[in-house]
DNA sequence: GTCTATAGTCGGATAGAC
DNA sequence: GTCTATCCGACTATAGAC
């Protein structure tokens, strides 16, 4: 747990802990990363992680609990402005233009952006070995975006925004991002690449926005 | 290395070692994973890590070696039906039943059998932190089926099969299924599912077929 | 081929000095 | 609050008995 009062130069150690504790644990694993590995890349002490955190295991949380906020404060506005444009009523036309902005923020975000693959991966080692930590991400993050993004789908085409069907179309899109970084070693190989830069991030934007239009063209003509 | 000559009961242990290692390797982390924990759940001694495969990282090999030969024999007889319609040629509706029954069978494949959950857990492993062993998973297995796909995918669509859209767009196949082994969790507790089993990845069978169908009726427009 | 014993390393946690 | 020293447990690898 946090001390009541802390000083500005304990939440500096804090946040050097959390941000290094993040990036390593994603790119080795929470077990195949050392609490000592942690303190020198954050120039803190050993000693410290069990001061702030009790142990490795709240540093996980605390990490956890960062990527929360982090994201939460990113997606706060956009967001709020798709809350606002569903209470007022948007056209499918709008409905559609909005998903494809999403794709293109959320490519954009997951494939190739580094400050983000820290988070990314953390999440994903999450995913494939819950912990308590993932409990707090899934209704932090994952939950409602899944959610608003569902609604958006029932603004473009018609189907219902928690049928089954929609649900599981929302995780297709979020599916086809999300291998980008997950293979990102595989398609790198494949495609002759050397990195996923804007460059690359944009031939996949193109690419997956395509699929999205072609779906919900399909999908819309199914109810007329 | 093995041994020139091996007798039935050290083949044996051979094969226990390599099969529980690629489970827990998969389900773990291979620094998650201890030798102890391995020869453990194979019957057989720590010792015999060392012997069969000179230790631990030997292993891991092994454990590629075996996901490589044996998705080829899994394999092998659908890439040879393909190969041979691909030579004698065959309609773009020949093309497009096919890459329908690719992804039947990738999607149960991937998501939902269980045996196969152990090598679809231990290649993204890798995926995440290449090695040595991951070169053998992908010169063996990646390349080859993604280039087949590839080659449908023109069969189907018309789009030149070695284009970098069409190369983009096969793995943008791939990521929809493979999403719901890797984010399984969150799926789950977003469809309110206790498992993936037949019923379900049936459901995923056919929002991702649904999916294909408009990606590829949508190409075939803009190519007529 | 299989197993036991052991050497050597590294990890997380803690107590106590400052 | 920060840092050092240290304990104790767990791990891999190896040597040698059988």
């Amino acid at each position: 747990m946090k001390p009541p009062i802390a000083s500005p130069a304990a939440e500096q150690t804090r946040n050097a802990l959390v941000t290094a504790a993040l990036r390593l644990f994603g790119l080795q694993g929470f077990d195949g990363t050392s609490t000592r590995e942690i303190a020198a890349a954050a120039n803190a002490n050993i000693g410290s992680i069990a001061y702030h955190f009790g142990g490795k295991d709240g540093l996980r949380m605390a990490a956890a609990d960062h990527i929360v906020t982090t994201i939460q404060s990113i997606a706060a506005p956009a967001i709020g402005q798709i809350q606002e444009a569903l209470e007022t009523g948007m056209s499918p036309a709008d409905a559609h233009r909005r998903l494809d902005v999403v794709v293109e923020r959320m490519v954009g975000f997951i494939a190739a952006r580094p400050e983000a693959g820290e988070i990314v991966l953390f999440v994903l080692r999450e995913l494939s070995r819950p912990s308590a930590a993932l409990d707090r991400i899934y209704a932090g993050v994952f939950e409602p975006v899944h959610r608003q993004l569902c609604l958006l789908w029932e603004q473009a085409t018609g189907e219902p925004a928690e049928s089954e069907r929609t649900r599981l179309t929302v995780f297709t899109l979020i599916g086809q991002a999300v291998y980008f970084r997950i293979g990102r070693e595989a398609v790198l190989r494949r495609m002759g690449w050397n990195e996923i830069g804007p460059g690359e991030a944009g031939k996949l934007v193109e690419v997956i926005k395509g699929n999205l239009d072609a779906i919900v063209a399909a999908r819309r003509r199914d109810r007329p």
